[in-house]
DNA sequence: CCGGTTACTGTAACCGTTTACATTCTACAT
DNA sequence: ATGTAGAATGTAAACGGTTACAGTAACCGG
């Protein structure tokens, strides 16, 4: 029935340890105390035969598999990597694995079957999984975590997420006072997209305290996207509406309109103010640096792995977490300093 | 023994069916024909109790987890996120879960064994793993691709890496021929580093092409970082050694050089040139636009995988991938061009 | 000396599949 | 009728752990 690799079995270990598998399993979860002659006697026996438990056989047995899941929409984007590197840190620390799903691929089987018997929980990142899917197993009592999305309706899931509007306010209260400008465009994100709904709220709330009516034909949808952004920009540039800044929705679309905006010879931020959100890798060495707001994405990783882990250990998380954002002023706004962090 | 979640079984199924077990399996892996009638039983049935097979079980039952691991040493760095998404691509294109470990983790097993129990053959990175565990996994017969490095000496085991060497010495006979420079620094990587080893020797045959003396002051340790590569460059400079170009050994170490010219008021590419490797997502974006080679990082990923995959199924694979790499010339090595050539 | 703890250890069932081997059934030649 | 090959299905033993339950030895108080 099996491949030729011979693997040695806890029971290996129990005949030459003259014990029985019992007491080797109790030994390797220290489940109850040994005698210090027989826990000798195991580990001569375990280091003898160079000795590994099968974790796979261990999964089956214990109908937990050590390991989280985490499901993304897409790995490209300099989101990706900070995320994971604070889940990875985190699972590791606590001796998980961490398996890696995307929602595209996987036809076979749905998802979020496969995702239950393979983890003991997942990490759901913006949409990558749908609704039904996600109350599916929730409602089958895997524990899930929901990272940049808020539950579906009715169902009380964790969420880890990061504060868009108040920062968004912030932003944009600069550009008002501290540059000058009233005529400020907004770019949305993906349709649907919960943080761009904030970050549109927090924008509006800017423009209110200060009394500038809002003009719905300056808000258009960029998508998070830097190539849809610049043709957006490109179109409002060619239909001379009249702007003097851009909060671009997020630093991706920000590198669109600046683009848009050189290739029309339209000067940042001297004519037009560009801001954008997140603070990636590449955005002190954009030209101008672009000022923006810093999402601690890392944090954001650690965060949900943490609350998953301890909804795994039946341990209390919190509903939601929301994690600070900071301003990071640079010079696209129209600061002419050495990066200054407000706050 | 179990916790109280209740799942649907294959006997569930095999029972609702009026069949055997066996005949479930069977269905599921389609070893022998099910009449026509059978197997429409099968299928109600398990349509009725929506059934998924346990993939751990099956796993025991195997011996295969239909999983493969990646082990890097770290996540962050623009190279990660291309090499993972080109793997990505190809497991789930090929039904397999994919397992990150990073080697920093994990003090209470082995690694090397855990990986062997986990999974069904691991991409290792660089120097990830020892040459000891390297070697250990390979002599239990577990299957390796290795992905920038070569095998411990002795042990044949799948490479897939980039050509550094040809890449290296065009790119340095570019600021040669074209730019008159002369006095090129070279930034090494960070000791043993086989990437560097090639694009050093790429950079002496440029050299000796050109019959330009080595100057063993020019080669210096840039540790492919961008702090180590800044520190060094401003030692050179402030012994006032002369220089006209500096092929950084990476685009992370470019990023530093050119800080540190900037801040010493050097203008690049006028007095000095610069040039990268790898061409990350911000090469574009710099301050002039970094002059590189692009590494097809995505496709590592893709062939790492697909070479694994196929030593998982036992066909025949290359000893050695060796990728193309190509001159990507923008700004920083003095060109001039205007076109955005390459996205 | 005996019953009752307490502390350790052993036996064997179980987790949910796969699969070697056995069995049954069908069709067809003899 | 009978034998037989071949196809479809069933039976039960793995895979390598965990753990409920049972057993045993040592110790203690009465």
């Amino acid at each position: 029935m099996k491949s030729k690799k011979y693997s040695t079995t806890i029971r290996d270990v129990a005949d030459l340890a003259g014990v029985s598998v019992a007491t080797i399993s109790r030994y390797l979860n220290n489940k109850s105390l040994l005698t210090e002659e027989t826990a000798k006697k195991v580990q001569t026996a375990m280091a003898e035969l160079n000795y590994t438990p099968n974790p796979i056989a261990r999964n089956l047995s214990t109908n937990r598999t050590n390991a989280i899941g985490v499901v993304m929409n897409e790995i490209g984007g300099d989101f990706f990597t900070p995320l994971l590197e604070g889940i990875i840190e985190t699972t590791e620390k606590n001796d998980f694995n961490l398996l890696i799903f995307t929602s595209t691929g996987r036809n076979r089987y749905n998802p979020a079957m496969l995702g239950s018997m393979y983890t003991d929980g997942l990490i759901v990142f913006i949409d990558s999984l749908g609704d039904e899917d996600i109350a599916y197993l929730h409602n089958s009592d895997h524990p899930i975590v929901l990272v940049h999305k808020s539950p579906p309706t009715g169902l009380q899931i964790p969420v880890v997420t990061i504060e868009n509007k108040r920062a968004s306010t912030r932003l944009v209260n600069h550009l008002i006072e501290k540059h000058n400008r009233r005529n400020i465009v907004f770019l949305r994100g993906p349709e649907g997209n919960e943080d761009s709904f904030w970050r549109e709220l927090g924008y509006r709330e800017a423009l209110s305290t200060h009394s500038i009516p809002f003009d719905p034909r300056l808000v258009l949808v960029g998508g998070f996207d830097r190539f849809k952004a610049k043709e957006v920009i490109e179109k409002l540039v060619q239909e001379k509406t009249q702007f003097d800044a851009v909060f671009a929705g997020d630093d991706e679309a920000a590198i669109g309109v600046l683009q848009a905006l050189k290739e029309n010879g339209i000067s940042v931020p001297g004519k037009v103010a560009v801001v954008g959100f997140d603070d990636q890798r590449l955005c002190p060495f954009l030209n101008p640096p672009l000022s923006t707001i810093h999402a601690p994405t890392d944090l954001v990783g650690v965060n949900a792995a943490e609350q998953l882990i301890k909804m795994i250990r039946n341990e209390p998380v919190e509903d939601i977490i929301l994690l600070p954002t900071k301003l990071v002023i640079r010079e696209s706004c129209g600061c002419n300093s050495v990066p200054e962090n407000i706050e």
